[in-house]
DNA sequence: ATCAGTTGGTTAAGCGCTTAACCCAACTAA
DNA sequence: TTAGTTGGGTTAAGCGCTTAACCAACTGAT
């Protein structure tokens, strides 16, 4: 790999005065010696040592990612549109996948900030919610450098962009009601969940400005899993006056259908459903499946700009976005004669 | 952020002294003084500052990953593994998205080098395939440093762990020639394609096998995305005479069955159906989809393995793995009486 | 008393790049 | 004539860490 020193050599003039140019800062180097290093840079196909350049300004132009479960495909299209988006403004990303464990986070955030990231995007996982708010403090603050937290609420003094989960959760349950449905089973997310708890919210609000009873027995809890809807299914079509389904995500949505065909229960026919996150694959199961759409790219907007933001101007700030939702209506939803 | 120097000047020794017990490097300084510098590392939470250790060593544990779309659960899958697994040696992922572009492809492979990872693992895109064979040796030999394509063949001088396609469409094929299907449609992926060649050639070889004439208007070409698949269904279910579909990958498939559920065809019994790739998703629709399994683990393994002796022993090998098919059976091939 | 070997470190150079401070010759303006 | 400005760079220090080479004091054997 070639160096500025070398360049230097070539030129016959020193490193700073390389520096300078490659870096076209202005500088009294005339237009032809300029012209000179440039294309000797050009001709020898240098690239700087990024390493060396951190170093010495003590900014990386790289930024850390972290989320908790990259084959779920929520994750993936936030992932890839900040890769994108970053990537465009000169950004790399350092990417880890947390596994859902908030240790891996932790470690993740340390050995970032070790890497002099010049910003961090959490996309925490379940056990970052459930975790002792001292030790996600302390998560929080192993980096002096900007973190926004994605796809979160949080009680401590940072930045997040955040979904409208209980706008999100009435929508879906409104419409279940407008078609006539008021035995609706509701899947939820683990317990300490901020996101699931605004869920349950969402789903309780629009109960009661519907006059219809709150009954506990049709809330079941998962953990964002296909598997736990799957091993969910059975209990939630016991009880027969049940007639529809939310599910705090797609995923566990898939997990009962998964269920139901390996049982042979007809579901589409047995319930509505209603699901989050608007997966791709929901719109070719055989009932396509109206969901909450998260509006990923709108969430990776404010997240980049208020990122960028705090790159730019070096300061930290604490902002909270909140997106609002959008009902994807598909065919998942039949009518109920009361 | 706490330094070395820092210790050093608690610790009242030279910062030299600190490198090497902080190294664990066999040296003379006394126990005592070891302990003394390890416990005030740990109350000042040092961490090193990985630019300055980059800049110095000259390796920076950490590997580039580029993939051409982390929203195709494939890739989410490899890359999972792939950051995991490396996770666990002590490396980090600097990760790209290429989009399926070749240019994305290039230019990540430069950035990276100019950040000094210690090698690279590349997915490549289909432009990788489609470009030039000289451009494709330009960004290979933009490396110095170890590279291993994965999910790939290549002509160039150039570790590379693939699958065996042939193996595998083959396997498909006869699978289901044995339900006594003979018109068996293929939807193959881009014609430069290095891998859709392998599987096309598979297909026929296991037509000529079974003395069944290969015919190549029911070989179709996509583009390995789901709308390509949905492009194509009309004009495969177009011939009555076709009771089989063997896909390139799921995705497809899933195009192929959208397209179905929007145009009322029975698709299920219309026709059977193979796929590759073993998406998640091929186990929860309507009828569960036989499928042809990549071992994404087995390829990652292979790679991690060849991407690490490398590292370790600092000799650029260039080994070609190949992993063998698994055909995963469910139940969209039914049986055809003669 | 002397010398080799051990103990317990230190010094200094270097990795590649950045940046503030400096230098000097030639030119201008009063 | 001289002070001041401008053009065209150079010098040197520093970012945090690594590593080979060095050194001084002590111990024990001869």
């Amino acid at each position: 790999m070639p160096t500025m020193k070398e360049i230097a050599k070539r030129a016959n003039v020193s490193v700073a005065a390389v520096s300078v140019v490659l870096n076209n800062k202005k500088s009294r180097i005339s237009k032809a010696k300029k012209a000179e290093i440039k294309q000797i840079a050009k001709d020898l196909n240098y690239h700087p040592n990024i390493a060396a350049v951190t170093l010495s300004k003590n900014i990386s132009l790289t930024i850390g990612l972290i989320v908790p479960d990259i084959t779920n495909p929520f994750f993936a299209t936030l992932t890839r549109l900040i890769e994108q988006q970053l990537g465009a403004q000169g950004y790399s990303t350092l990417f880890v996948d947390s596994n859902n464990s908030f240790t891996a986070e932790s470690d993740a955030v340390q050995n970032m900030v070790s890497r002099g990231v010049d910003g961090i995007v959490l996309v925490p996982s379940n056990e970052f919610f459930l975790s002792k708010k001292k030790e996600r403090k302390a998560l929080i603050e192993k980096s002096d450098k900007p973190i926004v937290l994605l796809n979160a609420y949080t009680d401590l003094k940072v930045s997040y962009v955040n979904f409208d989960n209980v706008q999100g959760a009435y929508l879906a349950t409104q419409e279940l009601i407008n078609y006539g449905h008021t035995h609706i089973a509701f899947i939820r997310g683990k317990a300490n969940f901020v996101n699931a708890a605004e869920r349950l919210e969402g789903y309780r609000q629009a109960l009661k400005d519907n006059r219809i009873a709150f009954n506990d027995d049709l809330v079941f809890e998962g953990d964002y899993t296909l598997d736990s809807g799957a091993k969910l299914a059975p209990k939630i079509l016991e009880d027969p006056a049940t007639t529809a389904i939310l599910s705090a995500n797609d995923l566990m949505l898939f997990g009962v259908i998964k269920w139901a065909k390996q049982n042979f229960v007809d579901i589409f026919s047995r319930v509505s459903m209603v699901g989050f996150d608007n997966d791709p694959y929901g719109e070719i199961i055989e009932v396509p499946l109206t969901t909450v759409d998260q509006q990923p790219l709108e969430m990776v907007n404010e997240t980049i700009d208020l990122l960028l933001e705090m790159l730019t101007t070096g300061e930290k700030v604490v902002q909270h976005l909140i997106v609002k939702p959008k009902l994807i209506k598909r065919s998942s939803i039949h009518k109920i004669e009361n």
